[in-house]
RNA sequence: GCCGGAGUGGCGGAAUUUGGUAGACGCAAGGGACUUAAAAUCCCUCGGAGCUAUGCUCCGUGCCGGUUCGAGUCCGGCCUCCGGCACCA
């Protein structure tokens, strides 16, 4: 051990060592319980940024700390490699997507061992390689097998810019969740996975994630938006024909006067012979949000009450909810109160507070429950209890039936690009769609493809691929050309962390022991998408016998955004940090402006690259450091005011340690009980596994154990007689520590004449006893105000507390010669006084 | 608009589990020690106002009100910011 502290030198060494020795890597164990502890794997963009830095920081000490506790920790990490970007720089640089990734892979690779992350490597995973993605295909198979995956012709979003279909979920507010394009629609043949299959369990499940942040699954419950109501078929005047409309609000039935078509319903396309007036509604104007109707010559014939009530096509009507087609009821509905007020038509309240009809006229639609008016044989009744009652009278009567909606629609996996999974399919004149059999796959991406052609799968130019013989009959026929969304490859990659590369990747027995995650650990940003896919996959592959759990990921925690303010130059755009001196352009020397703080994100510049706090400072201080700076699940506006706080600590501990060293693996036996040091050593063992088991509140936990190091400098500064407890202080100080700062944990433990890996050890443990401290502090209130604090011995009763409150010097000065009403003792902290 | 979450010093944040000393820990700043000097290190000050000033008083956790001996914490009503969803019938 080193007089001075050389993160550089001590954590080459160590990340060596560790490899060598290969104390990370696990096996199926039965003694010790098993924990799985994940972090989302990145994409390998070709450098690591500070949101992994913080995402894995995070994850380290988790599955850190749990090994000390004795569990058997499996922590993988891998590559979530295919996707556009590796396109895009084949495009723009001519280089071959996988040369590209894989290369990037190596990169980061690197710099992840270098933060002395405790990943173990023979797990990883690589999703562009054919031994992962065959799988993909193997489960598309077995998905179409089972009808959960076909193909249909729909509206897709399709983003120009990206040349491809996006997941509704990849739509932001009509923009490309990626290049922020705007999305238009467009008609082509797809593969869906039928997810809404499994929306109620979807749904259902989400009550037993105890362990997710209810933000999470309120976004999860609301994105499937599951609605309960009843489908009614309408008559139409002079035609057999039937109008049939969803609606949650049978009750309102008898209010109806008029009804809406989506432009796109097919009554409307009849109805309306200027199919162009159609088209154009859909746009509408300036203003989106305004409500247009078109009137039609029809009418519709509400099977309650037999009236006849206008039909209109509305452009606020969805032709993809319900079946396209709505009643309004103006009365009790805000919108269709709004429309009816706009075009003149009818409003005739069914449901009123008190039973009886409003004298006045309606200012504004009556949304909520009341009692029934206006409605033959339902009048009278509340409306919760209308609402079955007309529900049931409906299926009775065979004029409609129950039906439960979600807003979840299905999967849309087709990809028009080439780096992803190619869907193994085959069309034949013959046979039709055969999927490719089992033992042809995996259906290899082939390499050397020309990426230049936009707006078709590049496959479909690749005769090579496209030429196959049909399995079925042996004819000639073509592969599909279209890759699948890469939110398949992330949608099943922790199950095969399961198993190591050289075992099978389906092991059920590797998979019913690791599975479920025990902690997964990732960006807010997921909270949607890659989650409830996951979930979905999870309980397909339990239907399929591979897994035995219904969720894959017991406790989430999802951490905050790294944020950082943003600059832009009038005349060159977005600038990097580095791009502008004294608050000027370096190109231009305009002056900038200053944008908000956003989400660190290379297309707006205001990122950091971790590499340099690495290099400067070393892995430990880096981690510590953002880990100290808020807690995990807080978004954080990136400064680095800060980073020498962390250094300074771990430099303090060095140089403690170094100068004690000889002290650290003294007996603890005959220790002096009374010691404060030792009491604050139990306490602060107790605080930080608190911290680290409550919530992850790592910036609290490592506070405690500043306070505890300052304590030694201050009691070893005191010289003369040194505590016989420092040396356990500092050893147990050097264990608390591990799991944030691994390096130097590992060095100075060493240092003190170990030979084992402090990983080896076991977590400290505290005497609930010692962790009091031997003096407190006791508040005197009066009248709600402190008026004094006396130093106590701990454990006093009440009636103590009280005699030596009111004895206080200065709480007589306070109560003078006033009547003492009342005195409130809070157990062994506080007096309160009142008078 | 609806659903979440959050507003505390110059800054990041603590205290929120159970109502009980608001500002832990760190950063920045200021002062001092050491040094030929600098860095590093160490020590002191650090929410605001006031005073008869080394101690004490008052005010202070987005705003207004309430409950309580006591409210950053609980209740009611607002304001602002962030995130998600947004014609879902």
């Amino acid at each position: 051990m080193d007089k001075k502290y050389k993160p550089q030198e001590i954590e080459a060494k160590w990340q060596k060592r560790w490899a060598e020795t290969g104390i990370n890597s696990v096996k199926n164990s039965s003694s010790g319980e098993k924990f799985y502890c994940l972090e989302m794997f990145p994409y390998p963009s070709g450098k690591i940024h500070m949101g992994h830095v913080r995402n894995y920081a995070i994850g380290d000490v988790i599955a850190r700390y749990k090994k000390m506790r004795g569990f058997n920790v499996l922590h993988p990490m891998g590559w979530d490699a295919f996707g556009m970007p590796a396109e895009n720089a084949a495009i723009n640089h001519g280089i071959q997507p996988s040369k590209w990734t894989y290369e990037n892979i190596a990169y980061m690779k690197d710099q992840l061992n270098r933060m002395g992350l405790s990943y173990d490597w023979d797990r990883e995973v690589t999703t562009c390689h054919p031994d992962y993605y065959r799988w993909n295909q193997w489960f598309f198979i077995k998905m179409y097998e089972k009808g959960l995956a076909y193909k249909k012709s729909s509206p897709v979003n399709w983003c120009e810019t990206c040349s491809t279909v996006l997941a509704n979920e990849q739509v932001i507010e009509n923009k490309c969740w990626r290049c922020d394009n705007e999305v238009e629609e467009k008609e082509l043949e797809q593969w869906f996975f039928k997810i809404t299959d499994y929306a109620d369990r979807l749904l259902n499940d989400c009550d037993r994630l105890t362990g997710w942040p209810d933000s999470v699954l309120t976004m999860q419950r609301n994105w499937i938006g599951r609605s309960e109501g009843v489908e009614v078929d309408f008559g139409v005047e002079g035609s057999d024909d039937k109008l049939r409309i969803f609606t949650t609000r049978p009750d309102t039935l008898y209010g109806v006067t008029f009804m809406c078509l989506a432009p796109d319903h097919p009554m409307s396309r009849e109805l309306i012979e200027d199919h162009k007036k159609l088209d154009d509604m859909k746009n509408a104007g300036e203003d989106p949000d305004e409500k247009i109707i078109l009137l039609t010559d029809r009418s519709a014939i509400n099977p309650l009450n037999n009236e006849k009530i206008p039909i209109t096509v509305a452009n606020f009507v969805l032709m993809e909810y319900g079946t396209g087609a709505i009643m309004s009821v103006p009365a009790h509905d805000q919108r269709d109160f709004d429309t009816a007020k706009k075009y003149g038509i009818p409003i005739r309240e069914v449901i009123s507070p008190d039973g009886k009809p409003s004298e006045a006229a309606l200012e504004e639609a009556f949304e909520t429950g009341g009692t029934l008016i206006n409605s033959d044989q339902f009048t009278g009744l509340k409306s919760d209890i209308a609402k079955e009652k007309i529900a049931e009278f409906i299926e009775a009567e065979g004029m409609g039936t129950r039906k439960v909606n979600y807003r979840l629609r299905d999967w849309g996996i087709s990809r028009q690009r080439y780096w992803g999974t190619p869907i193994p399919m085959i069309y034949c004149d013959k046979c039709g769609i055969v999927p490719v059999p089992e033992n042809d796959l995996p259906v290899v991406l082939p390499e050397e493809v020309s990426l230049e052609v936009m707006g078709r799968s590049p496959l479909a130019d690749v005769k090579e691929f496209v030429d196959v013989i049909c399995p079925g009959c042996g004819g000639n026929a073509r592969r599909e050309t279209d890759t699948m969304d890469t939110f398949m490859d992330s949608s099943w990659y922790f199950i095969r962390y399961c198993s190591k590369k050289s075992e099978e990747a389906l092991n059920k027995e590797n998979i019913s022991y690791w599975m479920p995650v025990d902690q997964y650990i990732g960006g807010i940003e997921h909270a949607v998408l890659h989650l409830l896919y996951s979930r979905f996959f999870t309980k397909v592959l339990k239907d399929m016998g591979i897994v035995d759990i219904d969720e894959p990921f017991t406790n989430l925690l999802t951490q905050g955004m790294v944020c950082k303010e943003t600059i832009k130059c009038p005349d060159h755009g977005w600038l990097f940090q580095e791009e502008a001196e004294n608050a000027k352009c370096k190109q231009c020397g305009s002056e900038i402006q200053k944008g908000r703080v956003e989400k660190m994100s290379k297309s707006k510049k205001n990122v950091i690259d971790p590499e340099h706090l690495i290099r400067d400072y070393g892995a430990d201080t880096s981690r510590l450091f953002s880990l100290f700076a808020a807690p995990p699940e807080k978004d954080l506006e990136w400064s680095e005011q800060g980073v020498d706080g962390a250094f300074r600590f771990i430099n303090r501990l060095w140089n403690t340690s170094y100068e004690l060293k000889d002290q650290l693996r003294a007996s603890t036996e005959n220790m002096d009980t009374d010691s404060a040091l030792l009491r604050k050593t139990h306490r602060t063992i107790k605080k930080v596994t608190g911290d680290i088991e409550r919530a992850f509140h790592f910036n609290t936990a490592i506070a405690a154990m500043m306070e505890l190091l300052n304590e030694v400098v201050s009691v070893k500064a005191k010289g003369s007689k040194v505590d016989t407890g420092i040396g356990f202080t500092l050893r147990t100080l050097i264990l608390l520590i591990a799991p944030f700062a691994p390096h130097v944990a590992e060095e100075l433990w060493h240092g003190s004449g170990e030979s084992g890996s402090v990983f080896e050890q076991r977590w400290p443990e505290w005497n609930d006893e010692l962790a009091v401290a031997n003096e407190v502090e006791l508040v005197v209130q009066v009248n709600g105000k402190v008026r004094a604090k006396i130093m106590v011995t701990a454990g006093l009763e009440d009636e103590e507390l009280k005699e030596i409150a009111l004895s206080d010097q200065k709480t007589k000065e306070f109560i003078g010669d006033k009547e003492i009403k009342k005195v409130i003792v809070v157990k062994g902290k506080l007096v309160s006084i009142v008078i």
